[in-house]
DNA sequence: CCGCTAGACTAACACGCGTTAGTTAATCCG
DNA sequence: CGGATTAACTAACGCGTGTTAGTCTAGCGG
């Protein structure tokens, strides 16, 4: 029976998927075994291969999952502007979903930021292609609240990877249980971020 | 140079140091194999063993003398300081020392912050203790300052993340050959980080 | 000049890894 | 009802791992 590429949706992949992601997640991927997830899961390892094709498989479909959940819930929130949206505005949207993300699927964000490197060359490839496009969002944004007068900045792709970071940093610091809820959180990166872009005089006017 | 732990300081050890470093941080501690490292120093893999008592203790060794490092260089730059120095001038001591540090030594930052976990039990206190050292200067540095009126922020213990994070990705893509200098870097974060706790009024004037 | 040590070597061990093969019990569909 | 399919199981394979034991040799101090 030919395995196929394309992986199953039945309940058992979906606990796979979560014992999988808690374990890359909380050890890393080359460290994680087979037996381990199986075990989390409560089946034998080679029951695995029942519902992935091998254990790149899993990084694999874990990595695809979480980067195609982060873009499109930046493009949600970028789609919900008005069409008038001031520079600030799209600034704060990105941010604040940016954020969303990272506080909420931490595993997940943990295993995009620093498993990537475990994938086949391929995967890594258009992993990296997927995560690049991503970035390249946030930097539109500041390049244009640059270029009109509205943000300030010594150097625009660093502060673009600034922003980048500390969001995905609250992926490894944040406890849904503690004294910030994930909107505090959100609100407190939205005028970090605004700082961090802030120009001298204040952003312009809209004239529309 | 510090020298932390109770291994060789011989030059094949130093090989050693180098190879695993730059393994651990390319592909991670788990997926490093003695056999390479020994490889890339040019002898066999049971002769490390004449160096280093366990894979676990290269790691130990590489952890910390940069946590080591990367304190050192700090305490050095605060103490340059001059005793009136302004909670700004601090604050960019400390920016530019973090910066500068994970600009030079990308390999030892990377291992820091990533194969930390590789770390047995205690090993993995004592480093995780060494870095909550390291962290709480910056953020007695912001306290002080938000004290003062100096710093605004809308969350202490955040933005001091948000800074310590933003530096500790230069590891992750400052290349020494592209277009910035280290300097020019070290500036570019020394204003970012002033821009992050900008007060509305600005800073105060000193009454020393 | 000789013995000792440092540090390289070869050989091998025990173990755990990802994965495959083959089997069996339950479940679905015609 | 009955054949096909799904998904679990046991068993095992081949390989690579970190590590140890034991050996050999170059170089240094007495």
């Amino acid at each position: 029976m030919l395995r196929s590429s394309s992986q199953g949706g039945s309940a058992t992949a979906d606990e796979i998927r979560l014992a999988a992601l808690e374990q890359f997640a909380s050890v890393g991927y080359e460290a994680t075994t087979m037996r381990e997830i199986a075990g989390n899961v409560g089946i034998k390892a080679a029951s695995l291969y029942n519902h992935f094709g091998s254990k790149e498989a899993m990084l694999w479909d874990l990595t695809l999952t979480a980067l195609n959940e982060l873009t499109a819930g930046c493009a949600l929130a970028m789609s919900r502007l008005p069409e008038n949206a001031s520079h600030g505005d799209r600034l704060a949207a990105f941010v604040s979903s940016h954020v969303d993300y990272h506080a909420r699927n931490r595993n997940q964000a943990l295993v995009v930021n620093s498993q990537l490197g475990s994938l086949s060359a391929p995967h890594f490839r258009r992993a990296v292609k997927l995560r690049a496009s991503y970035e390249a969002t946030l930097r539109a944004i500041v390049e244009a609240g640059v270029r009109d007068g509205d943000f300030e900045s010594p150097d625009i792709r660093v502060t673009t990877y600034a922003i980048l970071q500390m969001g995905v940093a609250v992926s490894t610091w944040f406890r849904p249980d503690g004294q910030l809820t994930i909107e505090e959180l959100c609100a407190i990166y939205v005028q970090l971020a605004a700082k961090l872009l802030a120009a001298r005089s204040g952003p312009r006017k809209r004239v529309g």
